[in-house]
DNA sequence: GTTGAAACTCACGGTCC
DNA sequence: GGACCGTGAGTTTCAAC
């Protein structure tokens, strides 16, 4: 029970799909003030729902063209050896999301590469050699599309 | 070879983690006037690095306090089998991103749920009975943490 | 719950160094 | 490249309904 509206969530789904969008805009698209808008917004962000704004780096226009999943499984599994992992793994420049998860394994790495042979030089010198690491899974991303998700479950 | 400076990929590394910082504040931070900052965002969103800006919404905040990826194998692969895949499983409300993958799985997706019996329900309700299924693996998500990425490994 | 209007900040452009 | 200074738009607060 979030104690939100209809109106609530048109905005949520505003925002989600684009978050430049002013609040006169928002407001007027479901059919309130500005003011009014800008005071749900507000709340929204108060009550976490709305956990801040992130921009959206284009990492292949850095150059770097190559995105890899990794599940990892740890040989040996303690609570020191997960801190140990994670203090580890996280130090890796290369490593954008580090998720910790329950199944057939431990981790999952997402992995930002130049090219194949970059990410060779990562999964051999940097990921085979953390502490405890076990089975390794790779899957390279041919493409990837981002859906509303739980925006679109409600209401 | 993408003529970034050492500024720009401050002003990367900022915005990324925040993006509601101003342009003034941000110039403050990289020693340049908010004018100079500004023009420098500017370039990097024509250049495509920066490619929009998006809130976060907090799913566990909605009542989705289930977050699990999942590995799909399909059965027949094909171009059309692909395409009538794709189609099916961006329609499934719960499916908050499709990464089409190369390796042990063909696609890999992230799925919200309420609880666990949730997921149960989307999981045989909805995925096993897409088009073209073959092996599933799941893996609950516990935490995740996200990491500067390709801006850390630069400069 | 709503609107309307202050005051302030910011984005954006022009201009000059 | 850089700083400086306008202007219009957006944000944020407040008073009133």
């Amino acid at each position: 029970m979030s104690g939100l509206d209809q109106t609530d969530l048109a905005i949520l789904r505003i925002l989600a799909a684009d978050a430049t969008r002013s609040a006169a805009e928002i407001g007027r698209s479901v059919g309130i003030g500005q003011s009014a808008a800008w005071r749900r917004i507000r709340k929204l962000r108060e009550s976490g729902i709305l956990a801040g704004r992130r921009v959206v780096v284009d990492n292949a226009a850095l150059g770097f063209g190559v995105t890899v999943f990794l599940g990892v499984r740890l040989a040996a599994k303690g609570r020191t050896s997960l801190d140990e992992f994670e203090r580890a793994v996280t130090a890796i420049p290369e490593v954008q999301t580090v998720q910790h998860v329950l199944g057939q394994f431990d981790y999952r790495l997402r992995i930002i590469a130049r090219d194949i042979s970059d990410f060779e030089r990562i999964l051999r010198r940097r990921i085979m050699t953390l502490p405890g690491v076990g089975q390794v899974e790779a899957n390279v991303m041919l493409s990837e599309e981002r859906l509303p998700g739980p925006l679109g479950a409600l209401g």
